[in-house]
DNA sequence: AACCACAGTGGGAAAAAGTGGGGAAGTGTG
DNA sequence: CACACTTCCCCACTTTTTCCCACTGTGGTT
């Protein structure tokens, strides 16, 4: 399971540890592709398969439909973890995500995402301002 | 059942002892989550994977969804409860619910939360001035 | 009253994670 | 073909985490 939120540097070589809690879900290959919300996602190789099959599925006659198969596919890129659990960002996903060199890596159950720290912050807290709606939602799923 | 208060020290090494009460029921692994009004919630395994097999069905499409997620899958951690009974709690989430030292645990039940003896003290006198006025309301009605 | 058991706390040492950099190998360009 | 540049593999350093053991105070028992 991806959980958790861990701030990590993102190195002159444009290279990014992964988090250990991570490595062995996700494999030593991965997929980097353009997120939501100004962030990247990466997927392990099988999830990978699962949503490009998805994307597969969704008709291509719709143009919304294809402008987000290309907005996914044509940003993803197979990224090989080195020795060190390390990951490479390509040079337009890292500029894509606006990221510098403190980066947040969040796990979100089937992926993990990158955020720029600033652009994180700033999304954070707006989440959190609406705790009333948090709390609604908790309710909706049993928590309280 | 989780029930009771307690006040522990968190440690200069962010270790927390679980009261012994709740160890059994807790077991060996917890998960740690961001909560409202501050505080953390302590969920044992089980419980979680309740919790987040509803999140899982949750949509991404819509932004305030992916944003409840990213606050409640980002804010959660795994931790393994040490030989001591104590778990250890990440930088993050300590930050998020401004915990110091002297740190409240309390049963609720299904989970188990972790408050600043601070932000403890100034909920309840909050909720117990609510709960006069709601006793004098009951009283008025004749309930009481 | 002395004793024991155990919860909570604290600290030292070993292991591992994150980070940075050198240099070989590969790629593309003029 | 030579040059610049990126990518990959390896090693090394620093900080954090993990594991283990020990101290203290409290509550209960003999």
């Amino acid at each position: 399971m991806l959980i958790g939120e861990y701030t990590h540097a993102l190195d002159p070589k444009k290279r990014l540890s992964l988090p250990v809690r991570f490595r062995k879900e996700l494999g030593r290959k991965v997929v980097i592709t353009r997120g939501l919300d100004n962030c990247l996602f990466v997927h392990s190789l099988k999830e990978w398969e699962k949503i490009s099959r998805k994307l597969g599925e969704l008709s291509i006659g719709q143009s919304d439909t294809r402008g987000f198969n290309r907005f996914m596919l044509s940003g993803a890129v197979e990224a090989q973890v080195d020795g060190a659990g390390r990951i490479l960002i390509p040079d337009f996903l890292k500029e894509f995500a606006s990221l510098e060199t403190e980066v947040v890596i969040a796990g979100m159950q089937t992926r993990v995402e990158i955020w720029e720290v600033s652009t994180w912050r700033a999304y954070k807290h707006r989440i959190e301002k609406q705790a009333d709606k948090m709390a609604q939602k908790l309710g909706e799923i049993g928590v309280l």
